[in-house]
DNA sequence: AACAACGGGCTTTTT
DNA sequence: GCCCGTTGTT
């Protein structure tokens, strides 16, 4: 929640800067450096001219990446002339971080780090006037988007079953990231014959009216922010040469994530001085889906010839087995760089497979596996993770692991700022700072209700158009309203002042007193106030709102400048902004379950892979073509290398598809792993409690492992050891004990042997009473009780 | 204008 | 199975 209060707002001001004199270098300034490996070093240390860096998974990208620009800085080069681009606002802040531990915060404060999102919306922002945007433009996010699409290809009376939102939407997009407008779009005989052979001729005007539409409203959508600032930097050779000048040390993390757009913009920054590193690994390209293109790899050697290519291949992240499985998984794909991941830790035990018979079985098999081992290895939550292929996978272990009582945390889903009541209230902030902002306007002009409904607004919206006003202007117009009913005419009269009212203050204002203001007056807070006691859900809607305001008071008294913050800089990082950014702390120490693609760049000791089943993954939709293929395939070694020391994959033979049950094949991808890092095992059915097949580690692999670089494994026996040197009993298990019941017999570490005679109470109070031959009665509070059910 | 009931489509991934 | 938007009802 707090991140966006804590993202330091880099100042882009606009004119030119003196160049400062390098200062002489220093010696032994740059004792970190010893932390690193050769290649890392190498990597480090020639920061000058154009450079790529190959970075296996796991092999300490990040830490090159921090240092090299605390390198830089050490060296004498001006930390504001560094741009350092991520691919998300929490690889930026955290390599931030890592940075001003080295070089300290004035430094560190002075580079450019964010994504290409965020920095470039606000070299927009800068720039807005020359491309005849506000400078409070809004940016419109997914919904926004769709949303106008929809109204667009109703009011050109077109079949809304034939453009549907997302179809257009992602149409318009991927123009946009290829860099076509929207009149090269419909001057371009390819792309129009395709759109008719779709039985879509009207993508084009439909384009054009959209991109008319978002300039009128003052708004970009996330793909223009790329797009415009391409403008910006074509037209107009003053911005980009002050750029140039400004950026001349250019990072770009994820290179393989790049799209054209992104792609050009760096081109074109970098142009002068040419000191551009990229940093990626095409074997987890994994976003091509939303323009990224791999090539942009490829092309770097023909961009810069003389280039310095760096490869990082020793991983410090897994075990031997991890490694050398992903490795044999991505050497099916065809297009890949040259490259041998290696690894000198310890072998570690085989890559699990485990089958069940439902998704709901899964997740129960998994949850108590995950008891399992935290009870008997003295791990924490957070050591733990499920990652799966697609969102509503979350659902049967997020059921399970209720059912155990462990705590988790599903990232991904819905993120905080796409709640509808932080968008509702959000979009009156929107509408206050930006009265053109036409998707704001028409998500609250009747919300709250105050009798402003369908026909009213959509006869305002017609007759706004035909004045060639905006549907706010039209709101404020008098002939227009004249044709409305006195009583029509004085609600909107009603909401129209009270908007411009906010207008008015809202840049005087500071950001908290404004939101307070708007939440009052608006009738918002008033509103979910009203409804808390209808429902647990009603309740959390007004705690997000509290939540969102005290964000805002955090963010207004940050004032680091003794400026005062206000509501519209507020909304800068606010669309760009998913709380995948966030980390609260009571979520630090939980079980993780996420999509793959958000585990990106993440790592944990014990990995779940789960759902490994054709149609599932690889996904159905991807087995049209190779290329789509092998994307899947990436995304499986992304997942896979996720894991330091375990990983555990499974499948379901029959899971709910739509509601309906589907059976399903396991995943050609479980067999594209070399067998030998690979079990097989069997569960017994109806929840797969592992304790009678047990999860002692396995004894050493036959063969085969020799060849690897590295002395035979310490950790073979480990699971062994770690249970003697905690003095425990190495055959005690603890179980599950929410299905603990009447009439079972348990073990207990001390009391030995005993029956369950009775049990009582519930959740954190459940306690049974345990007949104990050597001990006697003896109730225990099941919270606290390590028992091993012995027989049921 | 407000609410309930119904039906359709959806599910790949997200800055 | 669920969410969303549309339709029908008062």
């Amino acid at each position: 929640m707090d991140s966006f209060i804590c993202l330091d707002r880099n100042k882009l001001t606009p004119g030119y800067s003196n160049f400062p004199i390098l200062p002489l270098i220093f010696a032994g300034m740059s004792a970190y450096l010893d932390e690193l490996n050769e290649s890392q070093r190498l990597a480090v240390i020639n920061y000058e001219g154009p450079s790529m860096v190959i970075a296996g998974a796991g092999s300490g990208k990040t830490r090159v990446l921090t240092y090299r620009i605390a390198y830089m800085i050490d060296q004498g080069i001006d930390p504001f002339n560094i741009l350092a681009l991520t691919f998300t606002n929490k690889a930026a802040s955290e390599m931030k971080e890592r940075i001003t531990k080295i070089v300290g915060d004035s430094d560190a404060r002075s580079v450019v780090m964010g994504t290409f999102h965020s920095v470039f919306s606000r070299i927009l922002r800068i720039n807005s006037e020359r491309l005849g945007f506000p400078q409070n433009f809004t940016i419109y996010d997914t919904q926004d988007s769709k949303s106008l699409i929809k109204d667009i290809v109703k009011e050109l009376n077109l079949d809304d079953k034939l453009y549907k939102p997302s179809v257009v939407y992602g149409r318009i997009s991927t123009a946009k990231n290829q860099l076509v407008s929207s009149d090269e779009y419909a001057n371009n005989a390819e792309i129009i014959s395709e759109d008719y052979a779709n039985k879509r001729p009207m993508m084009a005007t439909i384009y054009k009216t959209y991109v008319t539409r978002c300039f009128k409203a003052g708004a970009m959508d996330f793909d223009d922010l790329l797009f415009y600032t391409n403008v910006l930097l074509r037209d107009f050779p003053d911005v980009l040469q002050h750029y140039q000048y400004k950026f001349r040390y250019i990072l770009v993390d994820e290179y393989q994530d790049t799209n054209f757009a992104q792609y050009l913009i760096v081109k074109k920054l970098a142009a002068v001085f040419e000191n551009i590193c990229v940093v990626g690994d095409d074997a987890q390209s994994i976003y091509s889906f939303r323009g990224a293109n791999i090539q942009n790899i490829l092309n770097f050697r023909k961009d810069y010839p003389d280039f310095q290519l760096f490869k990082l291949e020793q991983n410090y992240r897994s075990t031997q087995v991890i490694v050398e499985a992903a490795n044999s998984i991505i050497k099916n794909n065809r297009d890949q760089i040259e490259k041998k991941v290696w690894t000198e830790n310890d072998l570690g035990t085989k890559i699990k497979i485990v089958r069940t018979l439902t998704d709901n079985e899964e997740g129960n098999l998994v949850a108590n596996r995950i008891f399992d081992m935290k009870r008997g290895e003295g791990l924490e939550y957070r050591d733990f993770a499920i990652l799966y292929r697609t969102n509503r996978q979350s659902r049967a272990f997020e059921e399970a692991l209720r059912k155990l009582n462990l705590p988790y945390k599903i990232y991904g889903g819905l993120s905080f700022y796409q709640r509808k009541e932080i968008k509702d209230i959000l979009a009156y902030f929107r509408l206050a700072t930006n009265l053109k902002d036409e998707e704001a306007l028409k998500r609250i002009i009747n919300y709250p209700k105050r009798g402003i409904g369908q026909t009213t607004q959509e006869g305002f919206i017609i007759k706004s158009a035909e004045k060639g006003l905006t549907f706010f202007e039209g709101l404020t117009d008098p002939d227009i309203l004249n044709a409305f009913a006195s009583g029509v005419r004085s609600k909107i009269t009603e909401f129209t002042t009270m908007i411009q009212s906010f207008h008015a203050q809202i840049d005087k204002l500071p950001a908290y007193d404004m939101a307070m203001e708007i939440a009052k007056s608006s009738g918002l807070l008033k509103e979910l106030y009203n409804e808390k006691d209808k429902g647990p859900e009603e309740v959390e809607r007004y705690q997000n709102i509290e939540e969102l305001i005290s964000g805002i008071k955090a963010f207004t008294q940050q004032n680091q400048e003794n400026e005062t913050k206000t509501l519209p800089e507020f909304l800068i990082d606010v669309a760009l902004l998913t709380d995948a950014d966030e980390q609260k702390d009571e979520d630090r120490n939980k079980v993780s379950l996420m999509t793959i693609h958000s585990s990106k760049g993440l790592e944990f000791k014990h990995v779940f892979l789960v759902g490994l089943e054709e149609n599932l993954f690889p996904s159905q939709m991807s087995l049209h073509s190779r290329a789509e293929l092998e994307e899947e395939r990436r995304l499986f070694y992304v997942a896979l290398t996720r894991a330091e020391k375990t990983c555990t994959i499974s499948y379901a033979n029959s899971r709910f598809v739509f509601g309906s049950l589907q059976t399903s094949e396991p995943s050609r991808f479980i067999t594209e792993i070399d067998r030998q890092y690979t079990e097989h095992e069997t569960t017994q059915h109806g929840g797969g409690r592992s304790l009678k097949s047990g999860r002692i580690a396995e004894p050493a692999f036959s063969g085969g492992l020799n060849r690897l670089s590295t002395p035979p494994a310490k950790n073979l026996r480990s699971l062994d050891e770690l249970k003697q040197s905690n003095g425990t009993n190495p055959d005690f298990q603890a179980s599950s004990l929410s299905d603990l019941k009447v009439g079972y017999n348990v073990l207990h570490e001390t009391f030995g042997r005993g029956k369950v005679i009775q049990i009582t109470g519930n959740g954190d109070d459940k306690r049974a009473v345990i007949f104990f031959p050597k001990e006697g009665s003896k109730t225990l509070l099941l919270r606290f009780a390590k028992l091993q059910i012995v027989e049921e």
